[in-house]
DNA sequence: TTTGAAGTACGAAATTATTCGTAGATAAGT
DNA sequence: ACTTATCTACGAATAATTTCGTACTTCAAA
């Protein structure tokens, strides 16, 4: 099950604010160039896939995913290793921190994480 | 300029065997569930995309790539990063260690790494 | 020189994803 | 009770992507 990318920016919102109107996540998305209906028929569909379910006992509708943050992002990054770097694991976690530089903590963070590994 | 994903797999192709006919590419690709006109037909939208260039002195085109491969990984790592991972590098690092298990050369090498970094 | 296998070109159908308009429901304020 | 805000439902338009059929070309082998 793979979420589309309007579905991907929706479940990020309600991932971080989950329950939400469908207003409240309308408003939070990045791109504002959409109308209201559009999310909101976005946010039906998804019902329908069950990547989210509803509260509907009030007048607005209270919606929270059914999917884990963490296995779509797994799912993303397997596919990504896979598709893009056939596999070789060092070279993207090079090439991530090669440019989007980490912090000194963060390097330490890993290093640990490295150490445990091994 | 982003890739559909057809586009992406055929790229894959030429970045390992590039010059390539259509029907290498075709025959290269892990669907096999699609005609060869489909290939073809993709191959051209790319040429008139400027993604791709060929030589067509022979009865069989030779195709290759313009767009370069350490770029659109880049690129794509890029869009993982901000949209996924919010910009949280060492999660998508440690993530990416966690399951696609690295070998102790592959550690090795990226805590070497990480010291250049420091 | 005919035949056929393999190629290209390209319009158009099929599929998938996104967007919006409109109708009707609901509830709060006057 | 009536008006207005805001909501849901949902068909249908639009856009983007993928797929294929068909016509035509090329070239080599019979």
């Amino acid at each position: 099950m793979k979420p589309t990318e309007s579905e991907l920016e929706i479940l990020q919102v309600l991932w971080d604010k989950q329950p939400c109107t469908v207003r409240e996540v309308h408003e939070s998305l990045k791109r504002k160039d959409i109308g209201y209906t559009t999310t909101l028929k976005l946010m039906q569909i998804m019902l329908e896939k069950s990547m989210v379910i509803r509260d509907t006992s009030s007048k607005s509708h209270l919606y929270s995913t059914t999917i884990n943050k963490e296995t779509i992002e797994q799912q993303f990054l397997d596919r990504m290793i896979d598709n893009i770097y056939k596999g070789n694991t060092s070279r993207l976690v090079m090439q991530a921190l090669g440019t989007h530089k980490a912090s000194k903590e963060e390097i330490e963070l890993i290093k640990e994480y490295l150490d445990k590994l091994q």
